[in-house]
DNA sequence: ATCGACTAGGGTAATTTGGGGG
DNA sequence: TATGTCCAAATTACCCTAGTCG
């Protein structure tokens, strides 16, 4: 799988590979004032951020390699059982997604605005927490509208209540316990 | 438990996740008297004043992380109250404070990262939040934790909690009920 | 065909950065 | 989490050779 580049800033062996170029050709470009970046104190090594990097391909008309565009595998996992967290992201990363844990409302939502998620599964069971009201709270932010949701709900959730998270506009319901293969199967759906 | 000082000081974390190094470069850098710090007694970890950071990056042409810009007109509102939540805003606005107002966990979360306040209030008796807890959250993240944070109290809350409060990174408690002049007078002091 | 200016890439030594385990 | 230490990998400067273009 490719490298991942989601860092904040890029060395000139990063761009090196990323343009398939020797590391020299990068420090020659930066030293000609081509690509600009900043150096680190002490023997002065390059540095150079993603958004200048991507000024430069765009001067230059060079093609934006894949490993910077962004990964559409996003998964945000809110989910109040430790142990049921860790089993959903090992399947999850092993199979290619990234991943982001939140265990209370308030990361919840501040990673659904940072890290973008592309699915979200919801632990509608989740103390401080109400399932369909959060449901309905991330469909209606406008920075999350594309992302697909997946409630999760105890073995013993009633039928009408499945029905009243997938009217708050849940895609999926998935009731405990959950099975590495079938999370990754319904994500994999859910992402297209 | 809980950390009982505020973000005015950075530790060698802090400022390999700002500047995209690892930490042990970091460490090295206040070694080597790049980056000026003081050491606290013990095993003297590191802590570095805000100012000398962003001196640091100065001298070296370093570019200052978006999380440190100056420009401290932005609040978030965090409030269950509508009445409270209307009268601190009108009050805020009128004084040319940028607001946004969230009622809940997840919406408080969202705005803290997307709207990258400088100063917070939250209602700590909010149902479905910890108001505690969203402090600390707050102020272990680098990114949201340089906003001033503001608890907001009922009139019955004990010294212990209040303490409570201060200990997990709250800059200032205020009791209910609230006086839309005090509101301002104190955040206009704490947003510098 | 040769020259001159410029650019890319290789080799080496010295230094810095990053990772693992205590 | 943060630190000190050890080690491997990455990065730099310097010098060199080869290729391109007018």
């Amino acid at each position: 799988m490719a490298r991942n580049f989601n860092k904040r800033n890029l060395t000139t062996g990063d761009i090196a590979k990323l343009c398939g170029v020797n590391f020299r050709t990068v420090i020659r470009w930066i030293q000609r004032g081509h690509l600009k970046a900043f150096q680190l104190p002490g023997r002065g090594d390059n540095r150079v951020q993603v958004a200048d990097f991507i000024d430069f391909l765009n001067e230059n008309h060079m093609p934006i390699p894949e490993e910077l565009q962004p990964s559409a595998r996003r998964v945000l996992i809110v989910e109040g059982d430790t142990q049921s967290a860790a089993v959903m992201e090992t399947a999850l990363r092993a199979a290619g997604f990234e991943t982001r844990l939140a265990t209370d409302g308030f990361s919840a939502g501040a990673l659904a605005s940072s890290f973008d998620p592309n699915v979200m599964t919801v632990d509608v069971g989740m103390k401080g927490i109400d399932g369909a009201q959060a449901i309905r709270l991330m469909r209606d932010d406008a920075r999350l509208g594309l992302a697909k949701i997946i409630a999760v709900t105890s073995a013993s959730t009633s039928k009408k209540k499945r029905d009243e998270l997938l009217a708050a506009g849940a895609d999926e319901v998935l009731t405990r316990p959950l099975r590495g293969a079938d999370l990754v199967e319904k994500i994999t759906d859910l992402a297209g």
